[in-house]
DNA sequence: GTTGAGCGTT
């Protein structure tokens, strides 16, 4: 799958329902997810995106990748496996 | 403030 988007460097006060409107502009979004941390539950600043085909996923990258929201440049790009 | 979970061994 390489329609699955890591999105990083957002604010904290950036939420999965941002997630999906941001990136449902440029795409469909099948699925969207701002990682919280597992142990405090608090936002660890970065998430994921799945579009519907890896063309819409790259559409989005190159149109959403670098850009700044509430001061700070988004990092977008294709997301690697979970385990590492 | 940078690559997801969970506690078994993928």
């Amino acid at each position: 799958m390489s329609s699955n988007i890591y999105v990083g460097n957002l604010t904290f006060n950036t939420t999965t329902a941002d997630l999906e409107s941001l990136f449902g502009q440029h795409g469909e979004v099948k699925k969207a997810q701002v990682i919280t941390d597992r142990d405090t539950g608090r936002s660890r600043g970065f998430g994921f995106v799945e579009m519907a085909t890896s063309e819409e996923a790259t559409a989005a990258i190159n149109s959403l990748n670098g850009k700044n929201v509430d001061g700070r440049d988004l990092t977008v790009n294709i997301a690697k496996e979970r385990s590492r």
